[in-house]
DNA sequence: ACCCACATTGACGTTAACGTAAACGTCAAC
DNA sequence: GTTGACGTTTACGTTAACGTCAATGTGGGT
């Protein structure tokens, strides 16, 4: 066999629970990312998850519970819900051929650079707040006024 | 006068153009920000920029293209319309009364505990492309393809 | 047998952030 | 004097990402 490549896979929020076997209900994660069981079929319905079913329930898995944390990391960074499916989905793809190994790589590297684009936003945005921050403290303190700190 | 304490302001993508004198068409930012003509007035309607008028034609100064400039910044990194608008004028407010100032201290502070909550998914979103980028290089190399580097 | 908490599938409603088109004014160029 | 590039307002259309019912099923207590 062709040595397996990895799937993307991260910490979400909660992490809690090590237990690969454990199989969650639509509530229970909707609880654990406080979002709605509404939310969740949504994901579903647009192809982002596809929990296992027993009869009409959905089941999901740890795998399941980790994509879930890994869209909603995505949506607090901005990535819109097509943007987070084709990602995910480009790591399902057929890994086989060099040709795709190759487009994937491409692409990856498209994404990493907006990604660092991001990163340098981020970095303006709070170095300018980091700023604010110390200025309206330092004008506190020489009214006499404590600020919060200790 | 009571020292002044700053106004958010920092670098937009395109900032060649250090004449603070300089008035600008709405056509001319639109082309600059790459966006268009319409997404100006609208971030106008929702009370974002406000630029002087002659007769109806908008007119819009170094500092009018520095805010949205701000604005397309804020929402790179995910925030709403409404977050952005919330932090404009969180700096536009009177800052004489100490209240008002601990006020904008405890603002600021939580806004900065969100940025870098946004870090570190970031971080953790980039190590993980990372990652990925490494092992598909990898793969490529040993398959005797060439990377796309040199 | 009944209730209750939880699940399901439609299907319509809503909000944000614009797009798009209509109808019009203005000024320089040809 | 009309064409064309720019500007304006008003207003309806659109897409994404869900919310909010309604109608129904299902398994577990009491």
């Amino acid at each position: 066999m062709t040595g397996r490549i990895m799937t993307v896979a991260a910490s979400a929020v909660p992490s809690e629970p090590r237990d690969p076997q454990r199989i969650y209900s639509i509530a229970e994660l909707a609880r654990e990312f406080a979002i709605t069981a509404r939310t969740i079929r949504f994901y579903e319905d647009e192809g982002l998850i596809k929990p296992k079913r027993q009869g009409l329930t959905r089941l999901y898995s740890a795998g399941d519970r980790t994509r879930l944390g890994w869209i909603l990391r995505g949506k607090r960074l901005g990535f819109t819900l097509a943007e987070i499916k084709e990602l995910l989905d480009l790591y399902q793809v057929d890994r086989t051929g060099v040709s795709q190994l190759r487009e994937l790589l491409r692409r990856s590297r498209l994404h990493i650079e907006d990604l660092e684009h991001k990163r340098r936003d981020l970095d303006a945005h709070i170095a300018e707040f980091r700023d604010v921050e110390l200025q309206v403290a330092a004008e506190l303190a020489k009214r006499g006024a404590d600020t919060g700190h200790d």
